[in-house]
DNA sequence: CTGGATCCTAACTGATACTG
DNA sequence: CAGTATCAGTTAGGATCCAG
């Protein structure tokens, strides 16, 4: 209970105007690309280039049509893909970040980079000791 | 529907184990850090450095006890926040991020450099023309 | 191949009240 | 003050089927 060492930053305390636009702006991020696919298929998108409907379900393993149907619906409607019907036999679709999208990159990066560290640091303190909230 | 172009980075097309193991790290961090609070929350203590619970639900404006609570304790669990019980009167509770946590901020800095830009971003466009989803 | 229609469940969220 | 208990509503997400 005692080596845990705390942190403060305590960047823009001084300016509240600043940061309720900084909150506000990423209660927008976050209410846009939440979820468990958003993010997913947009790194798809970057690793892939242009993806047809079925590339995106076979990468975005366990996602159902419907749910990609939906996530790719509303990034669509956020300017962050595109959508392209192609004119071939069986109709193919199309679809491909906007230059918008690359704004995305940097929240994606810093994602990964968490993701990786957290998983080593995770590991060795359940290894050492279990979660909190475990019973008894 | 002609005028937006599309980009294509394939950055890691050519290491798929690269790309999976990325692809895990940021499903990790999208499972631990999803939600409408989490960010939040982080970013409150980021600001405002040790907070009770009080504060956060004042400063996390509409979350409710409940919500909040378990929030905290999720957060506790994965190491990104400390909870200590003061020796006071009526009983106080304070939360701190730990040093772990600072691997979240380069997240929320780029989640709130994306709100910020995608929201001027939408502005435009969306005065422009309705979104896609638009009945008629 | 694309993806909508329907049904369903678990999880999230909220309001209110209550306890140590 | 710091929560938990209870009740209730909403929704995200999944299973399955089927249509253009």
């Amino acid at each position: 209970m005692a080596a845990v060492e705390t942190i403060s930053l305590a960047t823009c305390e001084q300016d509240p105007a600043l940061y309720n636009e900084r909150m506000r702006a990423m209660k927008d991020a976050i209410e846009l690309l939440s979820g468990k696919w958003k993010f997913c298929i947009l790194l798809n998108l970057y690793n892939y280039g242009t993806m047809r409907f079925k590339d995106l379900q076979e990468t975005s393993t366990g996602i159902t049509p419907k749910v990609l149907s939906k996530e790719l619906q509303e990034l669509e409607e956020n300017l962050l893909i595109t959508r392209t019907v192609n004119n071939t036999k069986p109709v193919t679709v199309s679809y491909a970040l906007t230059p918008h999208a690359i704004e995305t990159q940097p929240v994606i990066n810093a994602l990964v980079e968490f993701g990786l560290k957290h998983r080593t640091k995770i590991k060795g303190n359940y290894l050492a000791q279990p979660p909190v909230g475990t019973p008894a």
